[in-house]
RNA sequence: GGAGAAAUACCCAAGUCUGGUUGAAGGGACCGGUCUUGAAAACCGGGAGGUCGGAAACGGCGCGGGGGUUCGAAUCCCUCUUUCUCCGCCA
């Protein structure tokens, strides 16, 4: 969500910047929102004259009745009772039109960073950097699926009895493969200096409709029957929900947090859980970064941040690039953002493994999470990143650290998360 | 799940029974000053933070959130949320 001033000061940015991202059709709603903006604001006025008024007369009959001039008084009453009327249907006007152009502005897409590159979707993402060879080794991999089935670390179909398509059951050393990697890669944050945290795994509407629309909303979320709660789709959720109507203190920023937590999704849509395996499925886990900081460090923090996945996963022998996301790929609320890829050498592509990004205050105007300096308050800027979402994460490593002979080595980072195993066979 | 108590500004806290100079007493912290070589202490002085409209003057909102009664609500009523105490249940 921007700031409803940059469409009065400046309307021609904010429809550049819909073109930029190829949603033409959204064009309209920028002049909209400027006539409901000049017509709320005038009833504003009006409103906020009569209740002046109001005020006035109101105290004034305070004073005859303590001098017991009852008949003063009454008469003001019913004066003031006309003005009353007049409020009324003013405030309801007022209501409406604040409505309208809250919905409206929640639309509006943030504006993008300069050097985002300009494109329509996903196709024309770019390739920014390679981080470590992408080997193609001299024998087949299989499919992950076949690999952890072979090494018995995983039952599908009793998962399917119990919870259906999209769960699983890790089994065994895989099972602890998994636990050992996001126990690293918490390690790993926490040695970068972010404060750990284990937030609500459940979290209200009115959070979730703070940090996601919703169509995205009925798209993710789970939602718990009877009670006003859904299962988080990502610890974002909560930890921004965290910070929700507060006025962080200036030297407390930057706040950088780590968090864990199980993820859930119903995937509905686009790609639904079709895909064999572990690569999209209802329940993961994940190990997540958060910033919340000073508007002018959030491109240094959102340059550490991707870093730090990057480090992560080299540290465990996956190669990755980093993939920019073009402009009409970008979601509304961010500014600029990157995916993570990690190497399938099965595949001989990179995979999205992880998401960063910089969402300059258009989430902290949403949910209003604000700090405060000597000019006044200001929404601060969040950024997010993952450090590693698993099974995903993990069909990576195996991948990557596969041996012919059906084996997967271990690093060196893993191995006290391993009780000291170099291989799993 | 049951019973009770509470939520007031950066923090503590008065006011709520008895609605009207309470746009919120009093502390603490904070800022400015006196004193001091400097600081502390003491003393004097200052301001509610926020938000919306406005160029400004000024005005609207605002005592956990929402609604209601009333000319007028921190104060009365309803509702939601949260916290605390006790009971029950439970990893």
């Amino acid at each position: 969500m921007i700031d409803i001033k940059l469409i009065r000061e400046n309307k021609e940015l904010v429809k550049e910047n819909i073109k930029k991202k190829f949603q033409d059709k959204k064009l309209p709603l920028v002049d909209e929102i400027e006539m409901l903006d000049i017509k709320n604001r005038e009833v504003k006025k009006q409103g906020d004259e009569l209740r002046s008024l109001k005020n006035t007369k109101s105290a004034q009959i305070g004073t005859l009745m303590r001098d017991k001039k009852t008949e003063e008084a009454e008469e003001l009453k019913k004066e003031i009772a006309q003005y009353n009327e007049k409020i009324a249907f003013l405030e309801q006007e007022e209501l409406e039109l604040s409505l309208k152009i809250k919905e409206k502005m929640m639309t509006i897409p943030n504006i993008i960073a300069d050097d985002v590159p300009i494109g329509e979707d996903d196709s024309k993402n770019v390739e920014i950097e390679k981080f470590g060879e992408p080997v193609v080794p001299n024998y087949d991999i299989p499919h992950h699926a076949d690999i952890i089935e072979a090494l018995n670390g995983v039952d599908k179909v009793s998962a399917g009895r119990t919870s259906g398509n999209g769960f699983y059951y890790l089994m065994g050393d895989i099972a602890r493969l998994h636990s050992a990697m996001l126990s690293y890669a918490r390690d790993f944050m926490i040695d970068k200096g972010f404060n750990y945290c284990i937030p609500p795994f459940m979290i209200r509407s009115d959070v979730v409709s703070g940090v996601m629309s919703f169509e995205e909303m009925d798209a993710m979320m789970y939602k718990i029957e009877g009670e006003d709660l859904y299962l988080i789709g990502t610890s974002e959720h909560s930890m921004i929900g965290k910070f929700k109507d507060t006025i962080i203190k200036e030297e407390e920023l930057p706040l950088t947090l780590t968090s864990y937590s199980p993820c859930f999704r119903k995937e509905v849509g686009a790609h639904g859980i079709e895909e064999r395996g572990l690569y999209r499925v209802h329940q993961f886990e994940k190990q997540e970064m958060v910033v919340l900081c000073k508007e002018e460090e959030g491109m240094n923090w959102y340059n550490k941040m991707w870093q730090y996945t990057v480090e992560f996963f080299r540290s465990l022998e996956v190669p990755v690039r980093t993939l920019e996301c073009c402009s009409g790929d970008l979601a509304d609320l961010k500014v600029k953002s990157c995916d993570v890829e990690a190497w399938s050498p099965r595949q001989q592509k990179y995979f999205e493994v992880g998401s960063c990004s910089i969402l300059g205050d258009a989430q902290a105007r949403r949910l209003q999470i604000r700090s405060k300096n000597d000019n006044g308050t200001y929404y601060v800027t969040t950024l997010n990143n993952t450090v590693l979402a698993t099974p995903r994460g993990l069909i990576a490593f195996i991948e990557n650290n596969y041996n012919e002979d059906g084996s997967i080595d271990i690093p060196e980072a893993l191995r006290p998360y391993m009780g000291g195993k170099t291989i799993i066979k």
